[in-house]
DNA sequence: TCCCCTGGCACATTTGAATCGC
DNA sequence: AGCGATTCAAATGTGCCAGGGG
């Protein structure tokens, strides 16, 4: 059915959809300089260009290498920003058109890993995953034009282990592999974000993936870490990393700490050096499209180079890109599960804001408003949805100031967890969620036997003043958040986001834009049959299963 | 005992307000 | 008064480490 569908793909793997359903064929990305990136393009407006948007990943080969040795992000918290950083560059987007951008980051894929032997490797089954949640680019929405001058970077964007982060941090678990993703909608004023114009493309640059850490387990990481992180030229200096510490602790010889030695000692008896570029990535990528769900196919990799390439499936039903909403009901399958650490400390998280009976599943993160305190930074503008709900003045903050950014939850999508498709249903819009918690809950997929402890949180897009006013909230745009406000008393900006105040005149009233999406018509941009994903290599080169 | 996480630390960079000169 | 350049303290980001908990 959906093969049957499936749009063309281009000898290099790169297929276009077109939003009619029929698919043409592009560039492969790599010839253009680009990273693995995918895009479907989703919405019904086949002349407007979001499928010829182009994105570059900014310092690829920094990537690269982070890759070959299995990135790691530190993961704290307070919040931890990734390095390298997510930056890109885009093109072809319509100059005139406005477009949002926001980034995801999504499970890999369902195992848990350790650091052995100098290499990851599967060490069980992957802990539930996290509420998921948007980092929307604290630009959006802006004209193309605005997009294609400079590098969009998401540099801000933090990572956070902390279940109940009330900062909009992305929550991710550690030791666990990661993806992340870049979606750009269009959400220029005749085609609003929601609306059943919408149209969206997601990019997925394989050398991004990580394994989030509380520490740092390989030395490779750390040492390409300090060598490229301004912020940890502290630590640079020959050996000396080890030296200053000495030096600090007024000893004459070198310290060689606890990680180092570890290091060593693993360097000497394994058998790293064979490993390393053996591309011994078992870890299958997760982070898929609908498709291969619906299909268990593969996906080719666009990246000819990557190890993973043939895990990826090749076919793509635009059909099904356009109306998996309403089967994700019926298909997606969940257990809602949740490691939960901090939650235990808060009477008003309960436990049903993780576990949601079946069959009803009901994602926490979105029958519950997000209603913490603002989230909102200068520059960051991540959102989550799950921390408060009812229990929201567990939060530091007893009086959340009003929130202007959204609020996105995400899911996270895992490739077994199937979206049936039903032929014949109608486009369902991408619809970004500035809805009330009655008009997430009635989209939110059920449970199914099929899938195991995964709470798939929908993406919504989520305001915590829209959640308590009914009326969606755009994102702040960079510039109108120079204008931010500090809290008060607040040394921290980061864990203290001033409120946001967006300038006179910023591109798009948020009410205009959001406020009349069709409740009906809600989807996740996470959402599995909402993706399609390409050329997603799910790991580093020694990230390997068992 | 091992693994993982947390909080504190020192250092470097970034930011923005204050100051100065034109 | 307005503008730009400079200075400097505070804020922020970083990896390391000791210690604690499961």
């Amino acid at each position: 059915m959906l093969q049957e569908k499936a749009s063309a793909v281009t000898d290099d793997g790169m297929t276009r959809v077109q939003p009619g359903g029929e698919a043409e064929l592009v560039p492969d990305p790599s010839r253009l300089g680009q990273s693995t990136a995918s895009s479907i393009p989703s919405g019904n407006e086949p002349d407007q260009n979001i499928e010829n948007i182009k994105v570059v990943l900014h310092e690829r080969e920094l990537w690269k290498k982070f890759h070959e040795a299995g990135t790691e992000m530190i993961i704290t918290k307070a919040g931890r920003r990734m390095f390298p950083s997510y930056k890109v560059k885009v093109t072809g987007m319509n100059p005139k058109t406005k477009y949002i951008l926001l980034t995801d980051i999504v499970p890999a894929d369902d195992h848990r890993y350790k650091f052995c032997d100098n290499k990851w490797m599967v060490a069980g089954k992957a802990e539930p995953a996290m509420p998921g949640r948007l980092y929307v680019h604290p630009d959006s929405p802006a004209t193309g034009a605005h997009w294609m001058r400079q590098l969009v970077s998401f540099q801000k964007l933090k990572l956070t282990n902390n279940h109940l982060d009330p900062f909009g941090h992305i929550i991710l678990n550690s030791m666990h592999k990661y993806q992340p993703r870049l979606h750009i909608v269009k959400a220029d004023e005749n085609n609003a974000f929601g609306s059943k114009n919408t149209a969206y493309c997601t990019h997925v640059f394989h050398e991004t993936a990580f394994i989030s850490v509380t520490s740092y387990q390989n030395h490779k990481i750390t040492q390409l870490k300090i060598e490229n992180n301004p912020f940890a030229k502290g630590f640079r200096g020959s050996e000396e990393g080890d030296l200053r510490v000495s030096r600090l602790q007024g000893k004459e010889y070198p310290v060689i700490s606890k990680n180092m030695v570890r290091q060593r000692l693993i360097s000497s008896h394994s058998h790293l050096a064979g490993k390393l570029g053996a591309g011994v990535l078992t870890g299958h990528p997760q982070v898929l499209s609908s498709y291969q769900y619906e299909t268990g196919g593969h996906l080719s990799n666009s990246d000819p180079q990557d190890p993973l390439s043939n895990h990826f499936p090749q076919t793509r039903d635009p059909g099904l890109l356009y109306h998996c909403f309403k089967h994700r009901d019926n298909a997606r399958h969940l257990e809602l599960g949740c490691k939960r650490p901090y939650l235990e400390t808060s009477a008003a998280v309960s436990e049903d804001h993780y576990f949601r009976s079946p069959p009803s599943y009901e994602s926490p993160l979105l029958s519950h408003p997000y209603c913490t305190e603002a989230i909102t930074s200068r520059e960051a503008c991540m959102y989550g949805s799950m921390e408060t709900e009812s229990g929201s003045g567990d939060t530091d903050e007893p009086n959340p100031p009003s929130l202007n950014c959204n609020m996105w939850a995400t899911m996270q999508p895992y490739p077994r967890y199937s979206v049936q498709t039903v032929e014949g249903v109608p486009y369902q819009p991408f619809t970004a969620h500035f809805t009330n918690t009655a008009t997430v809950t009635s989209v939110v997929p059920h449970p199914s036997p099929s899938m195991t402890s995964r709470p798939q949180a929908d993406l919504g897009v989520y305001n915590s003043a829209t959640a308590q006013r009914g009326l969606p909230v755009i994102p702040p745009s960079s510039s109108s958040s120079s204008s931010s406000q500090p809290v008060p008393g607040s040394r921290d900006r980061s864990t203290h986001p001033p409120l946001y105040h967006r300038k006179p005149g910023s591109p798009l009233r948020p009410h205009r834009d959001f406020s009349a999406y069709p409740a009906q018509s809600t989807m996740s941009i996470r959402d599995p049959s909402y993706q399609y994903q390409m050329g997603l290599s799910s790991a580093g080169t020694h990230w390997t299963d068992s």
